[in-house]
DNA sequence: TAAGATTCAGCAAACGTTTGCAAAGCTGCC
DNA sequence: GGCAGCTTTGCAAACGTTTGCTGAATCTTA
């Protein structure tokens, strides 16, 4: 069917060793031959078996992505730039989706290891590393992006969502705001502690006393904070402003106030987390805490590179923390 | 180091071709050894080399997916509706991001075939057929979703874009406007084609003459749209409606119209193309033309699925044209 | 009990590469 | 002309599976 390096050295009337060194540059060819092999082999439309060459060089060149939605607004950046650099690099990106399960995200690991992947970049939801590190193959190399679980000794990229969600709630308390909601989500355990964190750290150096009835929770979704807050304003529990997990259930948060009859931001001031694109349209623009989305996939990918280069000696732990950016918007 | 199917046969004292037979349930094989052998292998954490399995089966259950781009709002869910039906049936699936650059999309096919992919799923910006099968392994099964090349014999899973264009800019001309604008992009030469077409079917049968000044071409981007619409404006031609060929140009024309001064609707309607997630958000709502996102994905998975499992075969292509649906919002 | 049928297991080749080792061919020198 | 030393090539094993063929063991039946 598809010619193989077989049915060049045939035609060359050499062995196909040969024709394997030709091809790869290897030493000990003779000019000649390795430019004739090179016109037999274009001329025949060779093309390498990456899945024999990856049995024998036990590499394949090939890496996993596990996030958990694509068609969440925050990965696609993320995914772009994991892409770029990996294809970059020569390397082909399988892509699974999770869908917030983790039994499926344990179910991808299994496949991809199957596959025989080089590495594997995660966006986890595990709470706790064991629940996924337990599942890869011996020293495979890992890499987190963006969201990691508790006790892992991995390489992660992401955010510092302690500092982010800080700098989102101390905007809020510098906007004289004192009752300030948390709107969150239990879909991804480490981000919610982090960001939760932050709300707590922020309040407690302002001296603003925490109210636990202004925390609540539900899903990375709009329609969950459009009801959250609808649930919350219900109560009859005061508030004047509002930190959203991410823009998403920002932006319905948003809408709830509004369709309770107040006003954004003069009576409710709002913020969000993950500046995803649509918050920076000019008919929503929401207040956010920015995440450079393409760079962390960037990165990640690149510490990917590091690891998959320096096979097997030493895997030093990378972890990189990025800076977030406050971004104020309309909502604020 | 990761457990081998000989590992388990010398733990066991047979031969390793019977832990094939036992493991893959082939017949041939006594219950007793076959319980014992599944015993072995979950006790050693065996998994099958799949890139061992794919060298002999000539099959590697893989599938690669070619898009323009991840990050614009349009592709998200068809890639989801992809990944989840070819996971669910057991298939991988390497995402490729050609960024709209048919040298790319060539490069992506070359990588996959040397991956050996068992077929490939395309959202194809190539004009010609000819552009991209000329490089595939001969009878690989190929997929076009959502953009595919003029003359191609190949299956299709698209919307009806004709009659799509015709629906959008009939339902301008049903508002009363009779000057409407065309804001497209060259980067799809067979898209652009087809809604340009039913654009001209829709004014003909109205009666409306065609004014050549009214058709103006740029890229698929919000900054596009605007900087389009606002060259048309600042040209003093004279226009009532504006159909753009996707909703980020729409959005962007929206944008360019109201800094003129001028007002949606009252003053110049505005249709799209796709509903995009953001065209139906609360303070958007742009009107458009609905595409089955996931549907469209999930579709030409499953004939993707069909055309995998009768290896070899016959291939009847298959066309699958969906209904495009008009959604009315508050830009026209 | 013998012959035939049936069940179970092993041997070895194959998939398309890479690569260590050995052999063959060539060069130049004494 | 013989031989050392280098360059070029070939042989064969290996990577981890699947599977056709063959042989041994067990079972059936008359």
């Amino acid at each position: 069917m598809t010619p193989t390096i077989k049915d060049i050295a045939a035609r060359a009337g050499i062995s196909y060793a040969t024709v394997s060194r030709a091809l790869n540059g290897k030493y000990g060819v003779s000019p000649r031959t390795r430019e004739r092999v090179a016109a037999i082999a274009r001329e025949m439309g060779y093309r390498p078996n990456a899945i024999a060459q990856g049995l024998v060089n036990r590499s394949t060149k090939t890496v996993g992505l596990i996030i958990p939605d694509i068609s969440n607004p925050f990965f696609p950046r993320l995914v772009l730039g994991v892409e770029d650099t990996m294809m970059d690099a020569g390397y082909s990106v399988f892509l699974c989706n999770s869908n917030w399960k983790l039994e499926r995200e344990k179910n991808a690991l299994l496949q991809l290891s199957r596959k025989q992947v080089d590495g594997i970049l995660i966006s986890s939801i595990a709470a706790r590393a064991e629940e996924i590190e337990t599942i890869l193959p011996p020293r495979i190399p890992l890499v987190y992006l963006s969201s990691y679980p508790q006790g892992t000794a991995r390489s992660c990229v992401s955010l510092d969502n302690i500092q982010g969600a800080d700098l989102a709630v101390s905007h809020l308390l510098s906007r004289g705001r004192r009752r300030i909601a948390f709107i969150g989500s239990t879909q991804e355990p480490h981000s919610l502690a982090d960001r939760l964190a932050g709300y707590r750290r922020a309040l407690e150096r302002a001296g603003v006393p925490l109210d636990e009835n202004l925390i609540i929770l539900g899903e990375f979704r709009q329609q969950s904070g459009y009801l959250l807050i609808r649930r919350l304003l219900n109560r009859g529990i005061l508030l004047d402003g509002v930190f959203a997990e991410n823009d998403l259930i920002a932006m319905g948060a948003v809408q709830g106030i509004l369709d309770s009859g107040r006003r954004v931001p003069a009576d409710i001031s709002v913020i969000g987390f993950d500046d995803i694109p649509i918050a920076s349209h000019r008919e929503i623009q929401l207040s956010t805490i920015h995440q450079p989305k393409y760079r962390i996939g960037r990165r990640a990918a690149e510490i990917m590179l590091r690891l998959l280069t320096m096979h097997g000696d030493s895997h030093p732990a990378e972890h990189a923390a990025l800076e977030p950016e406050l971004i104020v918007r309309r909502s604020t």
